[in-house]
Formats: C-alpha cells, sequence, structure tokens
DNA sequence: TTACGGCTCGGGAAATATGCCCAAGGTAGC
DNA sequence: GCTACCTTGGGCATATTTCCCGAGCCGTAA
C-alpha cells in the first residue's frame, strides 16, 4: 500500500510518518510538504492514499484536495487536521475528501481510519460523525451571507476570525499582504459587516471557529 | 415613593414610565436621559430609587453609579440592563449599585425589584443571582489581564469586543476618535493582544461579551 | 474557436487607523 | 503642596483599508 503525507510540519509530518511505519510495516510512504509537491508527487506515482493537512502554506489543503481529485477522480484523500469545526469537516468532504480525523485522535484510530479509506470507505472520526449526522446535512448552521464567500474568500475569512496576525497570513497563503487585504474588504463587503469583531463573532455563530485563541 | 428612570432611550424610558405608573401608582417618577442629568435631578431632590440603563452616552451608567454613591452614599441604585453577563453584573455592583435586572424581565419582577431595592435590600435577577453564586466570588472567570485595565479602558474593551463601529464608541463615549484610538492601543498592549479579533476571543473566553452580533 | 463571466492576484492613490510620545487638567492620597 | 494616576487629545510617522482598475486563468456557453 503506498500513502502520501502531506503536512508542511516537517517534524509533525516526520513523527506521524514514523508512527505510521510502525503500526502499518506494509504501508510504503512518501512525503509533501504543500499542496505543490504534493500534486508533483501523485503524478510520479498514484498513491492509494493521501493523508492530507488542511491547513498548508500557498495552495490550501482543500484546493489541493480538488484538483487531486479532478485530475484522479478515484484517488482517496484523508484529511487530518487540528480543526474540528463542522463546517470544516463538511468543506473537506465537499471537497472530495473519503476520510476527516482530528490531531487529537489515538494512534490506534489512525490506523484504523487510514486502513479503511485506502479501502474506499469513508471514515470521519466518530465524535464528528455524529454531529454531522444530528445537525441536518445541507442546512448547517451555516449563516446564508457566508454561502456568497468562494472558497479563497472562505479560508481567509477563517484566518481572519481566529485572530491571525494578517502578515502571517498572506504568508501561509503566499500572497502579498495587498491582496490580503483587498480580500478582506471583499469579505466584509460581502458578510455586510465593517469591523474585525463582527467578523469573529459572525465566524463564531456559524460554528467556523470555536472560542479561545490558538492558531492554525 | 420617589424614583429617577435614567435611560438614553425616549421611548423605551417612557415605556417603562407609563408601566411603572400603572403597576405602582404610589410611585412618582422623573427621568433622566443621561449622566449628567441624572447627576443633576438628584441633585434637585432626593429620590428613592435610581433605575439605571448601564449604556449611556458621555459618562456611562457605572461611572453615574460611581459618582452618584460618592455624593450620596445612601442612594439606592437598581441597573436595568440589556446585558446579562456576570462580569459586569459585578462591575455594577461594585460600582454601587443595590440591584441588578435585565431588560427580559417581566413587569412582575420589575416590580418586585424595585420595591426592594426601594427598601434597600438588595435584588439581582434569579437567574444572575445563581450564576454570580455559584461563580466562587472573587476569582470571576476574568483574565487576570483585563484586571489590569482601568474602568473607562474596560467600558472601551467591551464595546470593541462587541464590535460597535469606532466612531459610534467615540460618540456614545462623547471622546474623539483619536482618544478612542489611543485607548483601544493602550487596552490591546495591556492585554497583550495585537488585533481586534483576539479581542473578541478574549472578551469572550472571559464571559465579558457573549456571542452573537447586535450593539449596546 | 471565441467570447464572457467569475476568481485570484496585485498596483496606485487617497482616506483612515494605529503606535508612540508628550502634555494639560482633574482627582485622590499623603 | 506634592505625587501618582486617570482621562483626554494633539502631532507625526507608519501601517492598513478602501476603492478603482487591469492582467492572467479557467470553465462554459455560443
Amino acid at each position: 500500500m503506498k500513502v502520501l503525507l502531506v503536512d508542511d510540519h516537517a517534524v509533525v509530518r516526520q513523527g506521524y510518518a514514523s508512527l505510521l511505519r510502525t503500526l502499518l510495516p506494509e504501508v510504503q510512504l512518501r512525503e509533501a510538504c504543500d499542496g505543490e509537491q504534493a500534486l508533483q508527487r501523485v503524478q510520479e506515482e498514484i498513491p492509494n492514499l493521501v493523508i492530507m493537512d488542511i491547513g498548508l502554506p500557498g495552495i490550501s489543503g482543500l484546493e489541493t484536495t480538488r484538483r487531486l481529485r479532478q485530475r484522479l477522480p478515484q484517488l482517496r484523500i484523508l484529511f487530518f487536521s487540528m480543526h474540528d469545526e463542522l463546517p470544516l469537516v463538511r468543506q473537506a468532504l465537499d471537497a472530495g475528501a473519503i476520510g476527516y480525523l482530528t490531531k487529537n485522535s489515538s494512534p490506534e484510530v489512525l490506523v484504523e481510519a487510514v486502513r479503511r479509506t485506502a479501502a474506499g470507505h469513508a471514515y470521519i472520526e466518530q465524535q464528528l460523525a455524529t454531529q454531522l449526522a444530528c445537525n441536518p446535512n445541507g442546512s448547517d448552521g451555516l449563516d446564508p451571507r457566508l454561502r456568497e464567500l468562494t472558497q479563497r474568500e472562505f479560508e481567509i475569512f477563517v484566518m481572519l476570525a481566529r485572530g491571525l496576525p494578517p502578515r502571517q497570513i498572506a504568508e501561509k497563503l503566499c500572497i502579498s499582504a495587498k491582496t490580503l487585504s483587498n480580500y478582506q474588504t471583499l469579505v466584509k463587503n460581502k458578510l455586510q459587516i465593517s469591523s474585525q469583531a463582527e467578523l469573529v463573532h459572525l465566524a463564531i455563530d456559524s460554528g467556523v471557529v470555536r472560542v479561545g485563541l490558538e492558531s492554525a
């Protein structure tokens, strides 16, 4: 079984790599540190499964997933993220992921998820699956205004709501501070708000971010 | 019994005034639309009870309360606010209020509260009282950083966290936009944060504001 | 194919906001 | 009276935002 690990934090990635090698000796691992590299690796050799971090620099995990699925619709992608907000899970599944796991999961769960998704079965972390099942599918808690946002705008919206410094957002997305600023204005217009504070309230209300600080 | 009603929204104030007149015919009502006027009215004639809105323009309800109590330590002040966050209740009581009621209360409760506070007994809305009792008195859920803020800074902090437009805050507090801006910088420094988004998160974490939009 | 529309990205210029320093007036306490 | 601190704002340099505009891409409809 061939697995491609995509995560921008080398330490984290390698940690999970060694974990997987131990727990699943039959797996042949490859790694990528961003979306570009992931696309390239997949082109070189098609894996049975891609394990994808959601918060990549440059093209995000979501965008990378869309592109991968576009090229290889049968490709299986398992999201592996530190975020457990429902709307993000939905975004991942919409983008074409077959599974979603948070980084809080135990190694056993990780192994199980890898096995199942590699075999083509969906796997969503227990708790998230339950919540998804409860929250009637289509009608998230999402504010209708959020539907107006494009994918890119949505990503930026989330980061802004988390309170990441603008510089850092721009860096992470590999766009100029200027572009970020323009997006920010655009997003605020679409959401019909004027301050960053309202943006945070809206994000929390919609369940897009959780209270409490921390970064992406 | 003489009661002074302090609230900046004329309609609201008069609504409650007529309500009180109906339910408590023995009450002699006077009104004030801001802190200045309240101080003046009290000077003209000392009421048995002051019913105070927390969100006044100019000097706030809290500040007005402090000044009133300074001049007349025996004066009874009942807060009547649309906000039900515990730290705000504490601030009101600290400022010298003898009662706290939210605007969601039923007329019966209002009457009861007026009767009790006018008679010199404390009256705190059932639900709030319970919460206050549960949350060990001194050690709120308050972030230690919030203790660094002066009263004025705290007021501004709350308004910023609610997402009020800067213009509006400055207007409401009757200070220049420049002063507000200076306060904002000061507050952010004291709280050791850099963005407005973090400010909102901190406020929500500390229970100073509740999620959901709306203004003051 | 061509044309159109939408998305992403950023430049330019003007308006705003911020950060930092400083100073005046008020109040409280010693 | 003196000191300390809060509140209020001016000045000024810098950063951010806003608004307008154009380029490149991509998918789709004609």
